[in-house]
DNA sequence: CAAACCAATCTGGTTAACCAATTTTTTGAA
DNA sequence: TTCAAAAAATTGGTTAACCAGATTGGTTTG
């Protein structure tokens, strides 16, 4: 188990380096975007790395939107500038895990405008989504299940109806983490399900009547256990 | 270039495919959390496609927590549940680019709470760091050159000393496909340059006195042309 | 002399063989 | 029959060879 961590963290050592390595390389060479970088053969050989790391790197970069693959061609710079480049490079190299705190505080922030925005741009069918997740969740807590999972699954409902494609993303990068630090310090008790189903209700009827202040309100109340929660950690 | 485009969602394509194929396993097999999916040479043979496929959707999931690979030992899944898996497989599937607009949006939200909880918890060496991005930014425009970037790298130091990683991390995701829309469509010309400079200013003296709404209401001052711009579109 | 063409080369992507660690099975002595 | 030890099979990760398309530089041709 231990060791796993430790390759994990070995790895992730390994890929950081190299991506400092590209960095430094983009410097010195005075790359400008839209510049080619080496071969990936090329880098492998210079940074002495297999080829698959430094492919590895190369789409981390890609995912930050540092470099762009084009088969067959190259890989390139994209069109955002030295001096940006550097500080995120910067950043991308110094960026920590994700602490629980910071996922709740993120998580309420979201979905606080998701929730509004849903208000406003729900269709009907985010309508039927939302309450067949409801539903699933009501049907769960009476049995006396477990059921933060059609919890969180209500919430992405309500993300995906907010029609902003870029905090729908981001309630899904967050979600596992979330629903595994809600089961593991049981932040979700029999009690708190019981009034949840209330309060989703609350959220979906203000949706449905397509009020955003009201429907934001009513996330307030429901994320006031949780709000509580996070500041007596 | 068409064609590049092309495979790419080809590419896309086929991996959205196995994605799929993994979740009807998944479903199939009644695999719960904690169980383990058959080997990466295994769901090649079964799928018909090449082992680098099967570990790029592995890695997908992996990435947004639903998957959990352990060296020499196997593919687990992750401890989320399979109702919540089968929510946000199918909300992975259908994730579509971020438009412009939601990117912006989406800025917003994030940077008008960074900024309130960067004048809550900046260090010294933070107020140092946005310091430099601010004198970078303001020698850029006194040039008279574009400043897209080092504008940015401003807003991402703040991001910096907002003390949460999550959206730290979220603000580095959007900012590339930010700068590359604004160097676009010229959001910043030289008038909005100047005032950027004063309204930086405003914004560094309150976080730098602790004053969480008046960082705000700066910040909201200097998002006004682009709350005009974002919905003249 | 310029434009069209072609083959050698270089590219990222793909496939297959290999590795070290782990897990399962076999084995043989107690 | 039991159970520890050893060997065989299985695993994700890594490396190296291979592929098809793009690039390039020289050659040919009008």
């Amino acid at each position: 188990m231990k060791i796993e961590i430790l390759t994990k963290s070995e790895n992730r050592e390994i890929q950081n380096e190299i991506i400092a390595k590209i960095r430094d390389l983009m410097n010195y060479k005075n790359l400008e975007p839209g510049d080619k970088l080496p071969s990936e053969r090329q880098l492998s050989e210079r940074f002495g790395v297999s080829r698959t790391n430094v492919r590895e790197a190369i789409q981390k970069l890609e995912f930050y939107g540092i470099l762009k693959s084009k088969p067959q061609s190259g890989t390139f710079v994209a069109d955002i500038g030295q001096v940006a480049m550097n500080g995120m490079m910067e950043d991308i190299l110094r960026l920590e895990e994700p602490d629980f705190k910071s996922l709740v505080e993120t998580r309420i922030l979201l979905e606080l405008k998701t929730v509004r925005l849903a208000a406003q741009r729900r269709t009907e069918e985010d309508l039927k989504q939302m309450k067949m997740a409801l539903e699933a969740y009501s049907q769960k807590v009476n049995n006396g299940e477990d059921a933060v999972q059609e919890d969180l699954l209500f919430h992405l409902a309500i993300a995906k109806a907010s029609g902003n494609s870029t905090m729908n993303t981001f309630m899904l990068i967050i979600t596992p983490e979330i629903i595994t630090n809600f089961e593991k310090y049981h932040v979700c008790d029999k009690g708190m399900a019981f009034m949840g189903i209330q309060e989703h209700q609350d959220i979906y009827d203000a949706i449905e009547a397509q009020d955003p202040q009201l429907a934001k309100k009513k996330m307030k109340v429901h994320f006031k256990a949780l709000y509580q929660y996070c500041y007596n950690i």
